[in-house]
DNA sequence: CCCTTGATAGTAACCGTTTTAACATCTGGA
DNA sequence: TCCAGATGTTAAAACGGTTACTATCAAGGG
């Protein structure tokens, strides 16, 4: 990139708040304080200014507004990847909010890898962003934490607010907010619905060791069983990611290690009901007919095959998330760390009761 | 926001670069050449820099760099919804590309909305980023053409790429790069695919009077009635837009208007398919067995509800638009500034053929 | 009539990098 | 011994804003 000295003139450029100022007849101090309206100024001066802006196009230019040191510039979202409708809603609730706050959005994905969501927090780093929100499902052990409490240290360094968005808290003395959904309350209310179906063998597909999502799930899905005496039987809960050849897999598994012998299925997200449901049809047994089945998250495929599911507010999750942060930076030390949002039951058509 | 001053010591700050220089016993020049690598330098001196690096955590500040003239900063998305599957699915391509050229990703969402874009565009043109990537469906009218040109000089004044993603090209005076998909070979494609299994009543839903996406795919749609001979008739061309609970009204709507009229349908895209679907099945009509049905995109629903559809490549759309803007903006004036990405049917099962 | 005060506007010192041009410092050959 | 040519490093000038401090001016009180 050519540097541009006082000469040389290398083609059309674009213009300063230097060309404003001159173009208005005014300072350059009265043209920036003008535009970010937090000085009195005669209306006068105003209009010259403004018209000098509007004739010359001029936008500021935001790398040397954020090096001078005004605040507000942006929120970063951290995801696994973009296209899962998950992570979607939450980042779609993220940047609504952040265009609200006037802060546009970064993403980043992850893929899951540590490595890569290390180098994309020290990205952030660099970046300063007012916001930093890490969403989803992990494994919440100590080197989770440990590594949790060195990003939000770093980030609220460089004036960063580390968020964790689904994800299970940390210690009290780490700078972080933590924005989670009720995991086990909804899957507990929805066993339940499929219990007071009359339903006692009921699948869970999706258990997953140590990651936090689902174990939160499953123990709402156990914590239902003993509320109504049902045993717990483990054998009824296989192991298998959050994807939904995943869901065909697992069924189609189950089905083929022997006779069947659950009425009923708690996938533990939608995705998978969805890959349970064709594996299902391709075994000739039809929802809710012959199974009946429940799902959680609430997203798209639900509603396509009439799932019974668990409602999770991912959109306002990424509201609150950014709110928060937000209000934290304002300098509100006493906004809430950690919150938790509802779930709920949606009902659609995919539960029948079991008639023994 | 206070000011520092050489004197007050407001508690912790990030390291600068002169921190580390210092710490390195070198000058902030040799650390700044060290770190970007593009120039020589002993052995030993790049030992101690990193090493001072390392010791105090640092990491360059992001706004200072972009200041500075060093180019190559961000790329940025602008969709009407990060939640449909379309705009994720090129969102995620995009977010791929730009990761593997070191550059972050912004996303700014429109809802459809032009002022929304304006501002959004507006908000990039301070942001320098290298890329400004406009996708989707939009009416191409000469206000459109005009908005876009205005964008592209106004963009590339401040060193940014406009590209139109899925949209239809400009005048080729205007600097902006086309990367789209064959709309119409595709429609044309997969209604051959039902005229040879015998389907002659083709509904076709979504119509939408001006939009490029709709406009071009039911051109290919007509194009095949012609090749195969069989009678247009506009009565089967359906209006409505792109969205789930309109391929439900659609088919709704048109059954409560009397007997059915046609053996198949095309859906304008595979959300509208899982629309229409739901509407059919609760007048008792199954797909393929009652009715034929095939799709456009090729995304997540598709799957769910075995739609014969065609496969878009979405996200190698995102990839595309990426790599060629930056390729332009290295210079390469050579750069295509006009891509058609192909498009094929993926075969499931939801076409049966039409015994007369 | 002088001095204070409030409302505006201007001057200039940063913010943290990159990069140009210049300055050592070492080779090795004449 | 001295110089040309590499090498490696440095000082200082941008980059385009923000903002603390300062200056000006008109109005009003003593």
């Amino acid at each position: 990139m050519a540097r541009r000295t006082a000469s040389d003139d290398g083609g059309p450029r674009p213009s300063t708040i230097r060309d404003v100022a001159k173009h208005a007849g005014v300072s350059v101090a009265t043209v920036s304080r003008i535009l970010s309206g937090t000085y009195p100024s005669a209306p006068a001066t105003r209009a010259k200014v403004m018209r000098a802006v509007r004739e010359l196009d001029y936008v500021a230019n935001a790398h040397a507004r954020g090096l001078a040191g005004a605040s507000s510039s942006s929120v970063a979202i951290i995801v696994n990847s973009v296209i899962s409708p998950h992570y979607a809603a939450v980042a779609q609730g993220v940047q609504t909010q952040a265009a609200l706050e006037g802060r546009l959005c970064i993403v980043g994905t992850t893929g899951g890898d540590p490595e890569r969501e290390l180098a994309t927090i020290q990205l952030m780093r660099e970046e300063h962003a007012d916001a930093v929100i890490l969403v989803g499902n992990v494994v919440a052990d100590d080197a989770y934490r440990e590594r949790m409490g060195e990003y939000a240290r770093a980030l609220a360094l460089a004036g960063s607010q580390l968020v964790l968005c689904g994800r299970p808290p940390l210690g009290p003395e780490v700078p972080a907010i933590v924005v989670e959904y009720d995991n086990t309350g909804g899957a507990y209310a929805i066993t339940s619905h499929l219990l007071s179906a009359g339903h006692q063998r009921i699948l869970f597909l999706g258990r997953r060791e140590g990651y936090s999502t689902p174990e939160s799930r499953i123990a709402g899905y156990r914590a239902a069983l003993a509320a109504y005496r049902v045993p717990h039987d483990p054998a009824l809960e296989v192991d298998g990611t959050m994807e939904r050849h995943e869901g065909y897999r697992m069924v189609r598994e189950r089905l083929d290690a022997g006779p069947r012998d659950f009425t009923a299925i708690f996938a533990g997200n939608d995705l998978i009901a969805a890959g349970a449901r064709q594996a299902l049809r391709e075994r000739g047994l039809r929802i809710p007919d012959d199974v009946s089945m429940v799902g959680f998250d609430d997203l798209p495929p639900a509603a396509d095959i009439d799932l019974t599911t668990v409602h999770v507010p991912h959109e306002e999750l990424g509201r609150t998330a950014v709110r928060l942060a937000l209000e934290r930076e304002r300098g509100r030390a006493g906004a809430a760390e950690h919150v938790l949002l509802g779930t709920h039951i949606v009902v659609r058509d995919s539960v029948r009761p079991n008639i023994p």
